[in-house]
DNA sequence: ACCTGAACACCGTTCAAGT
DNA sequence: ACCTGAACACCGTTCAAGT
């Protein structure tokens, strides 16, 4: 019997690609398993059963949302550096919708990978505010309800089907935004 | 044997009961059943499976949380009513963090009950703005985005745990949404 | 150290059989 | 019409056994 060897980087890329395909929910043990052509239970050598899969699509699907923004942020400030991060953030949610509903995961302690990636997304919201002049206080309020306000359109409108476009809506949210940060 | 006789209206009890003390990912047909004294295959007789049975939670926990917005904006207008709605939606999802949950899930079609259900909580929101001189369209799009950012806001307040209050960022986005609201 | 394969518990679903 | 109970497929998890 010829024994297939695996790592952790196939666990995690054969995950994404299950992920992609069929969404967060079709993420299994076996169907990861069957892909890298060994028993469910081998996998069990490299994480913690299927938490521990989840744990690991969380985290990465979280540093590629927070890569898009940091290159949609690139060269500009203000409110440009804003709707291109909106742009980015819906762009990743209609393309990768599974890896995007990952992002909910619970982080398991305070300060654990997951928290970890999920500051980083906030902090390039942050930065944008910073620099466009809010003291480090202001700018992390902002940062929160920028994010906050953002995700939530967009798991709402994966949710409500993929009915007309809500072009319209989107922008509003983004400019009423944009209007409504004290600064 | 004794045949025990349910009704869709014991099943949504129950279920219920089961989300809000267990969260949504563990509405199971076993889970009810057992609860009702019947075989898991008993409930094919009243509702279509496992998703029949999330999609029946999904309508009453949306119905629930428009009660307790109706509720909160009774004798209130303007700001003083989005932040009673607001103070609302958040002891929801605190208190019914299964049921608050269980909101994002998918209508079947685009004019089915759980469609309607989402509707009525997108109309609260749009008499409020409506009654402060907002004409139709502005009121729906101020009220998508109030309800987007509110939803994006505590679903991130619930995976992030428990963390110290965020009270103060709650606030702060309410703030925001009130100021950036074109009027 | 890492994978296999058997074993177990659990779940959703179907369907013939009973009442 | 409605529930039972057997049957089936599928999944997660554990663990002894092999390499």
């Amino acid at each position: 019997m010829p024994r297939q060897r695996i790592n952790i980087g196939d666990i995690t890329a054969e995950a994404l690609t299950v992920v992609d395909r069929n969404g967060f929910d079709a993420l299994s043990l076996s169907s990861v398993a069957e892909q890298l052509e060994v028993g469910p239970s081998a996998l069990y050598t490299h994480l913690d059963g299927l938490d521990g899969l989840r744990y690991l699509v969380a985290v990465h699907a979280t540093n590629n949302l927070a890569s898009q923004l940091r290159n949609a942020a690139i060269g500009t400030s203000g409110d440009t550096a804003l709707n291109a991060m909106g742009t980015a953030y819906r762009t990743f949610a209609q393309t990768h919708p599974g890896q995007f509903a990952s992002t909910l995961l619970p982080p398991r302690s305070t300060e654990d990978e997951l928290s970890q990636a999920n500051h980083s997304l906030d902090d390039i919201f942050a930065l944008v505010y910073g620099a466009d002049g809010l003291d480090p206080a202001q700018a992390h309020l902002a940062a929160r309800s920028t994010r906050s306000a953002i995700h939530g359109f967009l798991a709402l409108e994966h949710t409500s089907g993929t009915t007309p476009t809500h072009d319209e809506e989107y922008d509003h949210l983004l400019q009423t935004l944009q209007r409504g940060i004290a600064r």
